[in-house]
DNA sequence: AGCCCATTCGACATCTCGTAGAATGGACTC
DNA sequence: GAGTCCATTCTACGAGATGTCGAATGGGCT
């Protein structure tokens, strides 16, 4: 038993990744991309199969960590869905980095240069400005 | 002995800190923001008064994370400064969330949202563009 | 050679995360 | 209502990261 532990924190976003990947396929559900732990562990795509427990574990470690919202489903099941989109998770990381960098219109500067063309645009439009 | 450990990684965070402070303030003298043991101990402001081979372990730590570099001083002392500015360090964080982000646009947007004016305009300056 | 002091080693504690078997408890059956 | 079933929760343990040092090492000086 016992595989090789994953790196730090990997298995949780691998869960992540699941319930954020429901959430941004739902077709007018009202369960926004609610999964129960069945679904999870089914599509995590890691070869190995993990024990339920072992992802009904994670799951409870991602709740505590606000990031995955638990709701009662049918029966005595309950149904887990990512507390935010990836992209508004991804949003509130690069704000936490900039409120700690010490000079952020520096560390904005770095930043736009290690950007690709694509995402160079993207975040142009996403100012509400033309491309220069 | 050994008081309630700190959160993770805050102690590596208040030496990098100290080492980026010190880097910072580099006034045209070659060794750039380079510190020893002793002036980085004394510069953790964290009341507490840590064992100089905690700071020394923690120094190697990082060193090991390529994120401090360590160069022979006068006689068999060490200097240690950091291997990029403060802002660069940010810089390459925002990069990966970037990278990692399943629709980067997507996250810039949410990203813009969260932004003070402030930090808003010096983003704008940074893509080289002019306010809208 | 012997002493000093900076540095390095080795250790131990705590916390996080991966991983899962045992225990619990509600729902359903007879 | 007792028994059974199964989802969930508890409890646990190993490994890695980090905090925190005391002991051992080693180079330079007297």
């Amino acid at each position: 038993m016992s595989k090789r532990a994953r790196h730090q924190g990997e298995l949780e976003q691998q869960v992540l990744d699941v319930l954020w990947d429901a959430k941004g396929q739902q077709l007018g559900s009202q369960a926004v991309g609610a999964l129960n732990s069945q679904q999870i562990q089914a599509a995590i795509v890691d070869g190995s199969d993990l024990a339920l427990t072992t992802v009904l574990t994670v799951l409870s470690r991602l709740v505590d960590k606000e990031l995955v919202i638990r709701q009662a489903g049918e029966g005595r099941s309950l149904l887990f869905s990512a507390a935010q989109s990836r992209e508004q998770h991804s949003a509130e990381l690069l704000l936490k980095i900039v409120a700690e960098a010490g000079n952020p219109a520096l560390a904005f500067s770095h930043f736009a240069d290690g950007l690709t063309a694509e995402d160079l645009a993207a975040l142009r439009a996403s100012l509400g400005q033309a491309p220069a």
